[in-house]
DNA sequence: CGTCGGCTTGAATTATCTCAATTTAAGTGG
DNA sequence: CCACTTAAATTGAGATAATTCAAGCCGACG
């Protein structure tokens, strides 16, 4: 149905990025946030907690994931620093958020988040556009994860970290997260990952100075394959 | 990795359900809206295209879908009557909308739209709503993709269709689209749908008076294996 | 009645997974 | 700093779910 040739588009990894547009507004909350930090592995909160409080990453990395009753999980997404999580009209979290590394994130009450959006039009307005964000972040995912290879996933993948760090072609992009996440964010086994990674190495598509980063050498054949 | 017998949790197809929670504001668009009917396999609108309308189905059935360079193509939610489609904070639309069926929608101008949420804050409630929802079927539209195998993603699929239409155990629901829809939804071929609906036929599971409907028989087995 | 598109089934292929073993990295405590 | 322990990553070999390619079926419709 498809050759393997072509690579996918870019894409981040999903959680609402700062960086490109940064939310001035709602960024004022954290000085009445409180910061709080996770060891590796911690829950930040649970699905189906109450959502009480909107996050941002300080530092580190915090994956979002859903789990089926027998224990098959699939992340969502990844907030890396700047990015917010969290962030929901509905009363309860709909996933889990845990923290990948050591990280440090604020916590804003979401009755403050409210109150600002309902008196500030352009705090809503950007609480708005990150749901919007989102969203596309999801659709470019179900695509990913519908109809996809294994090795244009996880090209995909690499792409959409280094664009979120806006690494240029040659820079070292940092991978926070262990094979096991990636594997669970793409929808594969962590045995497929480090097989394309290989492949992707020993093809001279990247490099990897060490496990936990990579660079990206050449973009040719990873041509854009979104419509 | 995971035993075939637990088959998935609930989940609606896509697209916002005015079913459950009926969006009074919003809905009193259509009367200044305008009635489009399009013949099956027609464009709506295109991914790409200013975003400068929203949608409503009255009757027939929307295929809403992103597609890659090569022509692959991944359905990312389908709209069934009383459900909108098309609604965007964004500039432009991230997907094409495509007429399933014979199919007749409300049209009303985003201006007039962001007007009313501007003006009733009932109204900007139900669009939050509308898009939290969303969010929410597009994150276990995810874990289906990323991590359910052809028959639970099957299973799954028609329980949630079943479940849009209000239908009981037994009752006939109504399959809009064709099978080459479901496989681009569930991220499967044409010929895999065929075959796992065969066997949830054969099994008991389902009965399937024709091409176009089906009937629940035997929820047993298809256990709920979210979280 | 014949054609045509969509659906179904079959047989063979393959991408990905599973299970198992090995290597590498990261601690930890002496 | 080095031995020891442990977890994570990698590689291999075999199994399998899903795909591809191909053929037949069936209902819709002119």
């Amino acid at each position: 149905m498809h050759t393997h040739s072509a690579i996918a588009a870019h894409e981040s990894g999903s959680a609402v990025s700062a960086t490109a547009m940064r939310p001035r507004e709602l960024a004022a909350l954290e000085k009445y946030g409180s910061r709080l930090r996770f060891a590796p592995g911690k829950t930040i909160f649970a699905e189906g907690d109450r959502a009480s409080s909107v996050y941002r990453v300080l530092c580190g990395a915090v994956r979002l994931c859903k789990y089926l009753a027998d224990g098959r999980r699939q992340i969502i997404g990844f907030a890396q620093p700047g990015e917010f999580f969290g962030l929901t009209p509905a009363p309860s979290y709909s996933f889990t958020a845990e923290a990948v590394n050591d990280t440090v994130v604020v916590s804003s009450s979401r009755s403050q988040i409210e109150g600002l959006a309902g008196v500030s039009p352009a705090a809503h307005r950007e609480f708005f556009d990150l749901m919007s964000a989102q969203m596309l972040k999801d659709q470019l995912h179900l695509v990913m994860l519908g109809r996809q290879s294994a090795r244009e996933k996880l090209a995909t993948f690499l792409i959409g970290l280094a664009d979120r760090c806006g690494a240029e072609d040659g820079d070292i992009v940092e991978l926070p997260m262990g094979r096991q996440d990636i594997a669970d964010y793409l929808g594969l086994t962590i045995e497929t990952v480090c097989r394309e990674m290989t492949y992707l190495k020993r093809a001279g598509t990247i490099a990897a100075p060490d496990q936990h980063s990579f660079v990206i050498r050449d973009v040719r054949g990873l041509g854009a394959a979104l419509h």
